[in-house]
DNA sequence: GCCGTTTCGATATTCTTTTATCGGTATAAA
DNA sequence: TTTATACCGATAAAAGAATATCGAAACGGC
């Protein structure tokens, strides 16, 4: 039967998938050629029937006994992602995370290549990462001709949402939103937040606790 | 009673409460002195009885037909969040990334200053956003002294975990951890992971499904 | 002063995610 | 050839979180 399995892969699962990924990168720089998803799990700490769910909701198949053959399934979680063909991405905001970004290496090995640098206000001459830093004017002239899907929204949050409902006009069809705020372009348009201050949250909530030993003063004044 | 509810928070609802925290800042500066979580819902595309429920295990209380009290609502957030009392930290790794955290206008908002910068190997007169950059030697001297608690650990992979130790051994007990690495520093210290590849697992797989209607090739060849 | 409306607070249900259990298969050793 | 072992795959149970429903309280209008 012709059945697409439509039960699409949960969040949670897609957001280990890069962890396992990182790992048989490792492993396979050390020469190693099988792994079982056992291996995978006591590594990363996870339950080893989560990492095959994991795995098969990605397509992956392994053998019984011998486990999954480690570049093919380098190869399959890769494309599952879309990181096995190199995609180009634009970047907006040339300011101190735009230019953070630029400078991080872990894009390309992720199939992704900042090709165009932009900017609300471009200082003349700029160059960010070896690119000139060109003026938003520019973004949907050149989005067209260069058939880029991807943008990177890295401007400051009151600039955010006139700059994404830019780029969406522009026709990206995704957004990797870093400004704090919480971009609405419709469905045309799909957006996944970066916010640290999420992640701040869990730390600093778990920093306190380890202080007050129950959690936060409930008021703690007698009556 | 004094019986504390010793039933924490869960990890979604903590990631929502800057969201209601962000909002909040936004209507305080509008005049606004009045919020329902009704409201709060609308604008964030959350139920409201989520919300309320988020708030209650934050702390707040309101009152019907009235709301909250919007300085109240954000000061119990902030106490509960911890970031009400400025709380200082330390930043190892004076790279891109380093760099482009300490240029960060969201620290000092919760609650948060770098209040020094650390390097596995600093360039001699290294200077980032205005502050020294100190040799690894230095940390475990001055975490004592200062009474520093929370470190940003932003160095490479490679240098990732000797360093986390080294910060674990000089008495952190927590470490926002942006390198692509899960640390296993022990049950002492908290670690909070910050892991960009998660964030754009979930992106490029929803664009990737964007363009292929359904899931991913399952073997589409008929038998 | 009464009533309708709005909104909080608590409970119940449904859904999702995680964890546990069982059967089947392929390899290697005896 | 037989047997033991390690591992995948599927199913089932448990835990957790999101959503829906109901009652109570307070303000504004009548």
């Amino acid at each position: 039967m012709l059945v697409a399995m439509t039960t699409s892969i949960s969040v949670p699962s897609l957001r280990r998938l890069p962890l396992y990924l990182r790992l048989l990168e490792t492993w396979r720089a050390e020469g190693r050629t099988q792994v079982s998803c056992t291996h995978l799990a006591d590594d990363l700490g996870f339950d080893s029937t989560q990492v095959r769910k994991d795995l098969a909701a990605a397509g992956a198949t392994g053998r019984p006994k011998i486990g999954y053959d480690l570049q093919e399934l380098r190869d399959v979680l890769r494309r599952f992602l879309g990181w096995d063909n190199p995609g180009e991405a634009f970047l907006v905001g040339a300011g101190p995370l735009g230019q953070a970004l630029v400078a991080y290496e872990g894009f390309a090995a992720r199939g992704l290549a900042i090709v165009a640098v932009f900017d609300p206000a471009p200082a003349p001459g700029a160059m960010v990462g070896g690119k000139p830093v060109l003026p938003l004017t520019k973004l949907k002239d050149l989005a067209g001709r260069m058939h880029v899907r991807l943008g990177i929204l890295a401007v400051p949050a009151d600039q955010a949402l006139a700059t994404g409902q830019l780029m969406a006009g522009a026709g990206l069809q995704g957004i990797w939103n870093f400004a704090p705020l919480r971009l609405d372009l419709g469905a045309q348009v799909v957006v996944e937040q970066v916010d640290l201050a999420q992640s701040l949250a869990v730390l600093s909530h778990r920093l306190a606790s380890l202080s007050n030993p129950s959690d936060p003063p409930k008021s703690p004044e007698p009556p």
